[in-house]
DNA sequence: CATGAATGAGTGTTCATTCAT
DNA sequence: AATGAATGAACACTCATTCAT
């Protein structure tokens, strides 16, 4: 199994991989502190000398579980990942009975609730911090598979002649979109309440169309 | 010098776009050296030197028409956005009197046709080159306003009791997110001129409901 | 680890060098690894951390028996230096007796075959890796004495004129090049054994003229 | 041509070779530099800051003209290996009708005068700074080719029955050794001008022998 | 205006060494 | 004694920016 840490550039496995509590509190230390400095100075900050720094722990510290400055980054892009799939994972499990309005319902709230906490620091990490040439696919992308699942189990509440792909395409999409812009682009006059209702209101009306 | 972008004598019988002057050039030169570099080797290869090296103009030059390297980025995305902004005033016209379904239809067309040439280059703008700091807004928050008066000038077609910035703000995530999706993340088995016509049928399925 | 260094139980039947202490093999296997890794990948690989890691100790350790980086180097420099001189010592004593020529054919031989193992390896740490603030000296400089003695012991076969000095600096550092030369630079078609005669016959013909 | 700097790393030719006075002077200036940090405190203490802080040039224009550290220690060991080579060929002109115990007394004058005046400085380098990995052989490696051609037309001085490759072999190496002791290691009581009449008499009795 | 050599602050990273366990 | 995680001073090197020509 390949851990959180995987490291492409260093198959000798140089950098050991957290497998006690202190190592895993010394990563989300690193973590949390590239956040923080992220937030605080924008992403031309963060230098790894600034991010030991602030984590409070020796530069020295963080190339030992670190193979160089971009891995922190994927490190922390994937924690963020991690925590949206487990969400998601949970509310498709509590919902595995449900019909399709109610599990889109709690999608949406599962994503919106995931980047409420912390808009500013998600869309930075999108906007600011290089992504993509690192094997972090939106979420949309990522949600794929799974909407086409509970979508394909509840194919007896769709029109019979529907596409699967199309429609876990687009619902993936609208999800991830929409609840993003939910929390972060919202015009103002619309609540974060409203807004969940709207998105769900849309995605229902795509799938039942 | 790259004799591409500069042609001492103009072949064509007309001297085309007599506003093209030099400085013009050597900017454009420059940006479509950014975009050069950073499909063929990535963000982290864009040095401002490598810029004037494959723009065929010296450093100095660079300087001369940007202060600092930021801004060549901005201008970047700004050249993007100019360009997709032409398209969608344009289509805003071209279908100003006709219904919702067909103005969607030629948005969306003209999102996707703006992406199609290089959908590449449009993906690492956005995930690998720092924008927000930029003051360059998601497309969705840009056409936002667009859609609004686009959605209120055919209110007729509607349910009335339907709340304008909701639904400009529903569809101008939809047809931004879809359309991306649709150019940059389509999964296998999707032809572009499917996801086409199920984005305008998801948009106009929202709009219907 | 590497067992060749560190066997857990002696095989042979009896205890063969009773005071070579685990101290004596930990500092044995830490010189091996500073020599493995030298061949392997030059001396900028030799790291405190990579020597322990190849000679199957902990950083700890290593420090335990010396107290920088530095004296690591000093020490496998002496080992080399250390096996020579026994040899050198050995062939002088064994020569006591016998005419110059001899002696110096005992010497030659011995200094080639010393090197004959393990060539590359002297050759790095004489190109790669410092040694004169070691107060490593030449073994030109080393064997200037014996042989001087050895040739005082022996004026009765050279012409009286002759001076001691000019004589041991002048065979001293022939026969050190030259048994270098030998093992390391030896032009194709030149054997060993026709370069041992040559460099033999090179400094006879300098002691009789 | 290759010039004084190839660089085997940046094929892309990144760093300039100097073909302008100034760049000559700067790239000198850095040599300079090298040699007299390395005199003055030792290997250790020549860092690049330290080369172009001593050099009065900025740590930007080292790197102009040089792709890295090591380069800087091979092309200061080739400066010293042309200077000599430019030396030795000279002398071999001038002597080319000359008898083989003329070229020789002349060949160990230019290579005693090149190390005098900065004997120190060359010890350093073959002790201290890693040169064989950089192709820098030794000059007996590079002397032996000019030997042999000496040699060989001057067959008619020599016996019929020498072989010119065991001559050239151990004539280069004697002259290559017992010049650099002569300048580095003769022992007290002996001038240098006495040390250089040994050496010619022994390279002499040797090729008469 | 254009050039490109020169600048140097600042970055990522290494690695000798320490010390709590 | 032995361990190896932690340390952090110090290094090689980059690259945005300037300015004399």
């Amino acid at each position: 199994m390949t851990p959180t840490l995987v490291d492409k550039k260093f198959s000798r496995s140089k950098r050991r991989r957290p497998q006690q509590t202190r190592a895993r509190r010394t990563v989300d230390a690193i973590l949390d502190a590239v956040a923080e400095v992220l937030k605080r100075d924008g992403v031309s900050a963060v230098t790894t000398n600034r991010i030991s720094e602030v984590a409070g722990v020796s530069i020295g510290s963080v190339y030992q579980y670190f193979p160089d400055k971009q891995a922190i980054f994927v490190a922390l892009h994937q924690r963020h990942i991690e925590q949206i799939d487990r969400l998601i994972q949970a509310r498709l499990l509590e919902n595995a009975g449900a019909p399709l309005e109610t599990l889109i319902r709690a999608m949406v709230e599962a994503m919106i609730d995931a980047h409420t906490p912390d808009p500013e620091l998600y869309a930075l990490m999108f906007s600011e911090v290089p992504h993509r040439a690192q094997g972090t696919r939106d979420f949309a992308v990522r949600m794929y598979g799974a909407f086409r699942l509970a979508i394909a189990a509840r194919a007896h509440e769709l029109k019979r002649e529907r596409n699967l792909d199309k429609m876990a395409f687009v619902v993936s999409h609208m999800v991830d979109s929409l609840c993003h812009g939910a929390v972060l682009q919202r015009p103002k006059g619309l609540s974060l309440a409203d807004a969940k209702d709207e998105i769900v209101h849309a995605v229902s009306a795509y799938l039942r169309s």
